[in-house]
DNA sequence: CTTATGACCTGCAAGC
DNA sequence: TGCTTGCAGGTCATAA
């Protein structure tokens, strides 16, 4: 579910049916969906048995659930200082459904997750293993409490404190293309390939661009359209074209009606008519109109 | 330090 | 029908 709008569906799903709630036992399926859990999979589902899960939380494309320290012998869970958190990451084909027991296991499920009411359980379905979980140690990062997997994720823009112009700043100082820099986590985080394509698609501008080369206007004009194009997907439930990207509840977004040049190939351009391209860009693809958005 | 590249996976659709 | 190729929303380690 990858790009920020899809994460923070799922985010806000986690939040509405696990916050709260006691794990009673966690079963790893694919060792390699938690192979970001250094110690292994004992450790990570014998340390997550017990734990009482707080609040979830976003920076980019990453999620964690925070969880209160573990209970003492009187039964009372107490918010530890430091903390830990239940960290995940979707990859390319991540998904974190609310499940009843019952339901049968789907084919790609590598972590399941117990709690000790009669709710749901919290399964990790992940088909490509791109994505993971994690036991990891929350840090005070910048005024931020983080996990430490998270510490070099840039904020991104949904974040209060994201500050535009140092982005833009940062950004004019590389020397690659501007594209490359939007998809550079530890520059701004959540934008992924398709609201890249869609922000440099408003800004009417080519991928290509050098970075230098972009005016502090036109640095700010790409971030406030990169924020409005996730902020619409956002109210649209996320972007989705299968069964791939759903929330906690296995539901699909909308805003895949919504997109003007991203997977648009030989579709007329919105605002020209001409049709959008599609262009190779690291192993993967670019889109856009060749007529709003000069090559440089 | 920054930047670019390939590796990591599974499954699907298109072309032969 | 089968086989091959290309492609998919991401991140990381490594090399230059």
């Amino acid at each position: 579910v990858p790009e920020l709008p899809e994460v923070e569906v799922v985010r806000r799903g986690l939040d509405a049916h696990v916050s709260g709630r006691v794990i009673s036992e966690v079963e790893v399926l694919h060792p390699r969906a938690v192979r970001r859990h250094v110690p292994g999979p004992a450790d990570f589902a014998a340390r997550l048995a017990g734990r009482k899960t707080v609040t979830a939380h976003r920076r980019g494309k990453y999620l964690w659930i925070e969880l209160a320290g573990p209970a003492t012998t009187s039964g009372e869970y107490v918010a530890a200082d430091a903390g830990e958190a239940l960290l995940a990451h979707l990859g390319m084909s991540g998904q974190m459904l609310v499940q009843p027991a019952e339901a049968p296991d789907e084919k790609h499920l590598r972590v399941r997750v117990r709690f000790t009411d009669d709710g749901p359980e919290l399964r990790f379905v992940d088909q490509r293993t791109f994505g993971g979980l994690a036991l990891d140690d929350v840090v005070l990062v910048d005024g931020a409490r983080l996990p430490v997997a998270v510490a070099h994720i840039a904020r991104d823009p949904m974040d209060p404190e994201f500050d535009a112009e140092a982005v833009v700043r940062a950004l004019r100082a590389r020397r690659t293309g501007v594209k490359r820099a939007l998809l550079d986590q530890t520059l701004v985080s959540g934008v992924g390939n398709i609201y890249a394509d869609e922000a440099l698609w408003r800004t009417r501008l080519h991928g290509e661009r050098p970075t230098a080369g972009i005016t502090r206007a036109q640095g700010l004009a790409l971030l406030g359209h990169a924020t409005d194009v996730m902020r619409e997907a956002l109210a649209q439930g996320g972007t989705s074209f299968d069964a791939l990207y759903v929330n906690v509840n296995g539901q699909s977004g909308y805003f895949d009606r919504s997109l003007n040049a991203y997977g648009q190939e030989g579709e007329p351009c919105p605002r020209c008519g001409t049709p959008i391209v599609r262009e190779p860009f690291a192993n993967r693809s670019s889109f856009s109109c060749p007529r709003c958005q000069k090559r440089p």
